[in-house]
DNA sequence: ATGTTC
């Protein structure tokens, strides 16, 4: 595949054939290495054929291969002649990370970290069907629907701080009526449930702080305990996509017909079954929102039930799989446009209307994870990620490995006790999701970071260290 | 990612 280094962490393949515009990648060398290995490329070329898309189709140095769009895709599309595509936005609807900080440092918490895991995986629903930790009948489902947060606020499960201090202030305006009734039968047992695969609570330590400023205005400090949730839409958002996926390919025979790859089907934008799945879409983020603060709240009662009254505040809570309608400037013209972002992050500098209030000069804070057994990062939405990536950056390592491949690379207890052996703590409801999630199975993080900061999308504020890892 | 191959 023809690919021309445009400057350094740059890299473009020229628009050709079928594609509307350009595909850019950005990485560095060892990462591009990486991107390679699986049909990335292949497939950041496949979304430039988009119709309505501006600028170019873009891949993040965390990419790797997803359905239709690679795993750290963005795509803008203008409202005009552009497309929505659930292969875009992925399974797990506003999948996501929050970040919490707390009052504790590593000193008051060292010696307790077994503990801790296991009254946080005691507290928190973790795996596959575990059931929530807030209960909700049909009524109240779809009032999170519509809500989000903001039903959360209502129902004593959240602060006036927690939303504002949430992307969206954690609520999208949709029509929760659209959500397939399949989905909301699996969703009402898992308000307030971390599922399973990537998704993880991970107790951590502020190991590094690069600009003391930024940090400031976040509210973070070296030795400062952080607790970190990841988690989306669950079988809720799953079972959404997967029904408009269906219907997609029975309404656009002729649009499947002539795709590069089936995966990559869409519905232009002024259909009504675009719109129908852009509310399913936005009521499915809207629950995953109501999710992760359910989490927040077992968190904060683990947190006093072992050591005494503590304060754990939402630093932000920013979803990675998504599409938003957003203003942006194309050729010297603000556009509307539909901004898909697929295993990416929205990165938004100050100056921004969607940097909440609080961090207006320093920029919208953008939360990265490692794997479990090394660094996370914060960064603060860069300058340069308007110009080049839609006020977007990666969302993390990114996968190296498939999961099978990891199944056969890794022992569950083997990488539980070499994680150990360096203070980390991991309890899991399965093992094999241990060796699925083993940090050999991803990206060097530190090398994704570098790429954002020297690309100046997202720039480093803190970095963080693992103490303890629960998942499903 | 997922009541993990409705």
């Amino acid at each position: 595949m023809e690919l021309e280094q445009l400057e350094e962490n740059i890299y473009q393949i020229p628009k050709t054939g079928e594609m509307n515009k350009p595909a850019r990648i950005y990485a560095n060398d060892k990462l591009l290495k990486e991107i390679k290995n699986d049909d990335t490329l292949q497939q950041v070329k496949n979304m430039a054929t988009l119709p309505g898309l501006e600028k170019f189709s873009i891949v993040m140095p965390d990419g790797h291969q997803g359905y239709g769009f690679p795993i750290g895709g963005v795509a803008a599309v203008n409202k005009e002649n552009g497309v929505i595509s659930p292969g875009g936005i992925g399974y797990d609807i506003n999948c996501g990370v929050r970040v919490l900080k707390t009052d504790l440092t590593y000193e008051e918490i060292k010696g307790k970290e077994q503990q801790l895991a296991n009254i946080l995986y005691n507290k928190v629903p973790c795996g596959l069907g575990k059931g929530g930790y807030i209960d909700v009948d049909e009524d109240e489902l779809d009032e999170i629907l519509d809500k989000g947060m903001e039903w959360m606020l209502e129902n004593d499960h959240a602060t006036e701080e927690d939303l504002k201090h949430c992307e969206e202030n954690g609520r999208l305006k949709c029509d929760p009526n659209k959500v397939p009734s399949d989905a909301k039968k699996r969703g009402i047992k898992q308000v307030g449930s971390l599922g399973s695969g990537n998704h993880f609570l991970e107790v951590q330590r502020v190991e590094n702080v690069f600009n003391e400023e930024k940090a400031e205005a976040y509210g973070l400090e070296e030795e400062q305990i952080l607790v970190m949730i990841h988690s989306g839409s669950r079988g809720l958002g799953h079972q959404t996509c997967t029904e408009y996926l269906r219907e997609f390919e029975k309404n656009y025979p002729e649009i499947v017909e002539n795709l590069p790859e089936k995966e990559l089907i869409y519905a232009p934008l002024g259909d009504d079954l675009a719109q129908d799945y852009k509310n399913a879409m936005f009521a499915a983020a809207n629950f995953a929102w109501a999710n992760r603060q359910g989490i927040t709240q077992a968190v904060r009662e683990s947190l006093d039930t072992l050591f005494g009254d503590t304060e754990a505040e939402l630093v932000y809570d920013v979803c990675h799989n998504i599409a938003k309608e957003e203003t942006h400037e194309v050729d010297g013209e603000e556009k509307e446009l539909l901004v898909h972002r697929k295993g990416a992050t929205r990165a938004m500098p100050s100056g921004r209307p969607e940097v909440p209030e609080a961090y207006s000069e320093a920029g919208q804070p953008v939360l990265l994870p490692g794997s479990m057994g090394t660094s996370s990062y914060i960064l603060s939405g860069g300058q340069k990620s308007l110009e080049l990536s839609f006020g977007s950056t990666a969302h993390g390592a990114g996968r190296l490995k498939s999961r099978t491949q990891s199944k056969k690379d890794y022992r569950a207890a083997d990488v539980q006790r070499e994680l150990k052996r360096d203070q980390i703590f991991v309890k899991a409801a399965s093992g094999e999701t241990i060796e699925e999630e083993a940090p050999g199975s991803y990206k060097d993080i530190d090398e994704v970071i570098k790429v954002s900061d020297e690309l100046g999308i997202g720039e480093k504020v803190v970095q963080m260290r693992p103490i303890v890892n629960v998942k499903g």
